[in-house]
DNA sequence: GGTATAATGATAAAGATAATCAATATCGTA
DNA sequence: TACGATATTGATTATCTTTATCATTATACC
C-alpha cells in the first residue's frame, strides 16, 4: 500500500525505527475509514493484538499526523479524533447536533474565497477547519426526532 | 450596560439567582476584550475578590455561554476560550501557527457560501466555527522569527 | 422575617493527553 | 552474524482541564 510506504520513509527521515506495534497500527488505521480517537484504535487493536499499549497507540498516531499522513479533527467534544488524509482530499465538515451523524463536504469556490481573504490580511494559510453544526435532514424534519 | 440586563434576564426566565458572584464575573467578563478561560477569567476576578471560587467562574461561564451572550471558542490546545457573542457579530478566526496572534474576520460572502453548501446538504445550520491557521505577516517574513 | 432551594467554595472525580522508566527491540556497523 | 548505541514499548504515573459532590450560605418569594 502506497501509504504506508510514505510512513516508512516518514520514519526513516527522522530516524525512528520501524516496530512491528507501528505496522499493525499503520495498517489497521489506513484500512479504517472513520475518524478514530485513540481509544477507539486501541480497542480495534487490542482485539487481535494484546502485546499493544495505549501509549503506543497515542504516540503512533501523533507520528502519523506528523507525517502529514492524517489530521486531528475536533468537534468540541474534549476527543482528539484523527481522519485519514492521504487519499483523502481535504474537506470540511457538517454535523448534527442532535444525532452526531456528519458529512463531509467540499467546495473549490469555498476554499478559494477562504485564499483571498487569507491574502488580503497578509497571512499566508498552512490548513483550516471549518465545522458547520446544526440539524441532518432526519432530525431537522418538523415532527420527528432524531435518534 | 445592557448585555448584562440580558444576562439577568436569562437568568430569571431559567428560575435562577442573582448572586454578587455572578454580578461580578459577568461585568468583568463583558469588559474584558479577549478570549477568556477559565483560568483567566478567574485570575482576573480573583485580584479583586477573593471570594470567588473557580468553580464559580466556571459554571457562570457556563450560563453566560447558554444565555447567548458568548460563544466558545476552542484553538484546539485542550482549552475552552470564552469571547463575547452580544455587541460582537459572528466572525472566523486567522490564527498564526508561530506567534499565535489572530485576527477576526468576517465575510458576508463567506457566510453566504456556507448556506448555500450547508442547504444543498439538506441541514439546517445553527452555527459554524471557521479556524485558519498559518502565519502572520510578521512570521511569514523570510529572514525573520516569529514572537 | 421565615423558608424552600439555588448557589457557593473547596475538594474530589472524571477523562483525556503526555511524561516516566526499566526492559526490550531495532538497525547500522564491525 | 553478532554487537552495541539508542529508539521503542507497555505499564504506570503525572498533568491538565472540566465536571461532580456536598455541607454551608445566600437568595427571593411569601
Amino acid at each position: 500500500m502506497e501509504a504506508i510506504a510514505k510512513f516508512n520513509q516518514f520514519l526513516r527521515q527522522k530516524g525512528l525505527r520501524r516496530t512491528k506495534q507501528r505496522d499493525e497500527l499503520v495498517e489497521v488505521f489506513l484500512r479504517t475509514e472513520k475518524h478514530l480517537s485513540t481509544q477507539d484504535l486501541f480497542d480495534i487493536v487490542r482485539k487481535k493484538d494484546k502485546d499493544v499499549g495505549y501509549a503506543t497507540v497515542a504516540r503512533t498516531l501523533k507520528l502519523l499526523a506528523e507525517s502529514g499522513l492524517c489530521r486531528v479533527v475536533d468537534f468540541g467534544d474534549g476527543v482528539q479524533r484523527f481522519e485519514h488524509k492521504y487519499g483523502h482530499e481535504h474537506h470540511d465538515h457538517l454535523i448534527c447536533l442532535k444525532c452526531g451523524r456528519f458529512v463531509e463536504i467540499y467546495s473549490k469556490k469555498l476554499e478559494k474565497l477562504q485564499d483571498e481573504i487569507v491574502k488580503k490580511h497578509g497571512y499566508i494559510q498552512e490548513y483550516h477547519k471549518l465545522h458547520i453544526f446544526g440539524l441532518c435532514p432526519r432530525c431537522g424534519k418538523p415532527g420527528k426526532r432524531g435518534k
